[in-house]
DNA sequence: GTCTATAATATGATAGAC
DNA sequence: GTCTATCATATTATAGAC
């Protein structure tokens, strides 16, 4: 809120967010994150007076916005199957097709700050109403369309974690294609 | 492998496992470890001379053979649907409910050995290869009974991030009622 | 086999020069 | 706004008493 942040803000957050996502909230040490956004411990601790709990904040922030953008299509695109492939592409990205780990999965292990929990499940929830809104749209009755969110969400999450163990991203693409199946009741599926 | 373990070691890797699997590899800091465990740091050295990469190998190998006897059904029963119901009861009670998390989701973050790593994706191929083994028993083909064994582990490891996020069993409750679903191919589903 | 004590290093965090 | 230098603490790990 308040001032658009700078390219620069971005950038570094860009940076911070992958160590969180790569390592989690214990393991993305202050050294971790120094050398992968290039600034200095102390140069960290200028932008985030609180320190890694803020940038932690900060990251959930930055994210938060990115899936500003990637759940875009789900309200912008008239046919739901569309947006849902849109949205699709998009998560693929954000997710650098399967080599990035999600934080809702990596900062809400034991260690993370309650109010880092807290975020990420406010994100999830966020997440989830979107996708079950075009399945509501598409014709799914209420509790079939949070069902269908759920389902989606936990395909997500648990591909990830297999693309991860398995290094092999085919679960990721995978679980991205059947996402339109998933969540719209009249899809063909794959 | 040699001598059986005695009672105070499963014990103690229950312990240790806890914490590594609630807190991930760097997470689980040598304090954390011995106050779960009850020993003391030096105590967890003369077990473990190796330390704490070592503990987190034997904590693999706990696992391994915990799910030796998870995946024991899959071959003992001879309906696959009741074999697939009774694994899933006991991947139930190994995760205690969707409360505790999955080693290969924590243990395989940046931070852990490559060893780590391995082992945790040589743990995933056995677990698949047990599940593919009984949806082909069921009458699946090769390779729809990889891709059954694959979109179960998915399930699981996506529903118990669900959980840990949302702070809401259920979702682990519907995945493993549905793994019936899932590996059998005559299946009726929910 | 477990403990107390301690070492060496890494961590989160701060002070102050530039 | 970034740096060097430094602090207090937590970390992994070892030595040696019991």
């Amino acid at each position: 809120m308040g001032r658009a942040p700078s390219i620069d803000d971005d950038v570094l957050l860009g940076h911070l967010a992958e160590v969180f996502r790569q390592a989690g909230y214990e393991g993305a040490s202050l050294t971790a994150l120094s050398s992968a956004s290039g600034l200095h411990r102390a140069s960290l601790y200028h932008r985030f007076p609180t320190g890694k709990p803020g940038m932690a904040a900060a990251v959930l922030d930055s994210v938060e916005q990115a899936f500003g953008a990637i759940l875009d299509p789900l309200t912008a695109e008239d046919d739901p199957s569309a947006a849902v492939r849109e949205m699709a592409r998009r998560v693929g990205a954000f997710y650098a097709d399967g080599r990035l780990a999600c934080v809702l999965d990596t900062m809400t292990l034991s260690g993370a700050p309650d109010e880092i929990k807290v975020r990420a499940a406010g994100l999830a929830t966020t997440w989830l109403s979107a996708m079950a809104g075009v399945a509501r749209r598409a014709g799914a009755t209420e509790p079939d369309a949070a069902r269908r969110a759920r389902a989606a969400l936990v395909r997500i999450e648990g591909s990830l974690v297999v693309t991860r163990v398995l290094a092999d991203p085919a679960e990721f693409q995978l679980a991205l294609a059947e996402l339109p199946a998933i969540l719209i009741p009249s899809d063909p599926g794959r």
